[in-house]
DNA sequence: TGTCCACTGGAAGGGAGGGCTT
DNA sequence: AAGCCCTCCCTTCCAGTGGACA
């Protein structure tokens, strides 16, 4: 066969022993290490749903990577092995997508309609019809729904709890099925914006999902490693980096994984047979980058305008912004582009927005006579994210512009 | 001690885009 | 076609504010 472009790659034995969705996050393996308890005290409280009862409502706290969501798609499948008749209805959603109250009325309501044509659409009824509809559909038979909240906080805090109130009194509205709720949140004080009744409904069962120390880090990533690679390719040295670095990070399982993952795939590339400790490190640099680069990327058009100013503005040793400062810039940027400018009230919220997504640091302060306001700064590395701004069609204007630097008077 | 700056961030509401109902 | 309803993105309006300075 003839030489082609692809072949040395081909060539190159892989380290991974089958397919790399293993150290994906969403894989479920048949043994969550030191979550056994955690397994067990839930599987204990659902139960009920098997005997066709109602099973408490459940709160389950943790950050992200502590393996809540894990746990709960872990007991998802031991619902579809234990219950062949499909008494137990058992559905995962996740508030950070579905956000919005008809979305999740919805979204729950879909999954009990098969036929396409009858589906709920995603815009157009009012909230109380989609509501009625979901009672009627769920009282089609005698069963127990089991609703899995995830990021429950995002929803209250975007729309009040109304839509938990509605999802808790349910079961009055219901005369054969019956609805459990699990709540899934990151944020432990969450509950403090809950209406008491809501909050104590809710809560009838609590669970705290503490982070992983380094310790367990490295057991799950070894007993994820053994499924994944052939003997030897992840060295107990690399696995122990990874999961002190990650442990450095809260604690989270699927940055350990996430990271185990890429060093394999830098080792593989590298041809190297095992994951050394360069690896890793690169890895760590890869996967930072990466997460900055897609945040940046799907940013509209408006968002890329702001960050692009501020990212100028640093450009010429100008590192620390005021919000007239960055709006000043962004309306010269709107001016160039042609891009019709938003009012500086929107444009605070979306450095805001900017703001939580980590890609700059705004903070607000008083420079007492010289006002109130949020000092902006960026925290991602300026030419990295100026060439994926600079690829946006819509800011091919501004392509290798730059700010006049400013001549302090002093 | 009070003033006053440059905003902040809440509230209300408009209107576009989607889609059902009658 | 007219009348609703929902969400998203945005504007307008504005009371509120931390702290350097007079």
């Amino acid at each position: 066969m003839e030489e082609s472009i692809f072949q040395p790659y081909l060539a190159t034995k892989s380290i991974f022993r089958m397919d790399r969705e293993i150290l994906r996050p969403s894989y479920i393996p048949d043994k969550l290490p030191h979550r056994e308890d955690h397994i067990e005290q839930l599987a204990q409280i659902l139960a009920q749903a098997l005997k066709g009862e109602r099973p408490s409502n459940v709160l389950i706290f943790g950050k992200t990577g502590t393996g809540k969501t894990a746990v709960v798609k872990y007991i998802e499948n031991e619902f579809r092995k234990a219950d062949a008749a499909r008494m137990v209805h058992y559905l995962y959603m996740n508030c950070e997508i579905v956000d919005t109250p008809y979305g999740v009325l919805q979204g729950i309501g879909n999954r009990f309609i098969e036929n396409f044509n009858q589906r709920i659409p995603f815009t157009g009824l009012s909230t109380d019809r989609v509501y009625n509809l979901l009672v009627e559909k769920l009282d089609e038979e005698k069963r127990v729904v089991i609703i899995v909240l995830d990021e429950i906080d995002k929803i209250v805090l975007k729309n009040g709890d109304d839509i938990l109130y509605q999802l808790l009194k349910i079961n009055d509205d219901l005369s054969r099925a019956r609805v459990s709720l699990i709540g899934i949140s990151n944020d432990l004080k969450f509950t403090e914006y809950l209406d008491p009744r809501v909050r104590s409904r809710l809560s009838d069962e609590k669970m705290v999902f503490p982070p992983y120390n380094a310790e367990e880090l490295r057991d799950i990533l070894t007993e994820r490693a053994r499924l994944a690679f052939d003997n030897g390719a992840a060295p107990e040295a690399a696995l122990s980096l990874i999961a002190a670095l990650a442990a450095q990070e809260h604690g989270d399982a699927r940055r350990a994984l996430d990271l185990l993952r890429v060093s394999a795939e830098l080792a593989e590339r590298n041809g190297d047979d095992r994951i050394a400790e360069e690896h890793v490190q690169r890895a760590k640099n890869k996967i930072e980058l990466d997460t900055v680069i897609e945040a940046v990327k799907s940013l509209p058009t408006q968002s890329k305008l702001i960050l692009l100013g501020i990212l100028l503005n640093e450009e010429v040793g100008n590192t620390k912004l005021t919000t007239g400062e960055v709006y000043t810039t962004y309306r010269e940027l709107c001016r160039r582009t042609g891009i019709s400018p938003l009012t500086q009230r929107r444009v605070t919220d979306l450095i805001s927005e900017l703001d939580m997504l980590g890609l700059v640091h705004a903070r607000v302060r008083s420079f007492g006579r010289g006002g109130r306001t949020k000092e902006i700064q960026a925290s991602v590395p300026l030419l990295d994210v100026k060439k994926v701004l600079e690829k946006d069609e819509l800011l091919a204007e501004v392509r290798g512009y730059r700010l006049k630097v400013q001549t302090t008077l002093i």
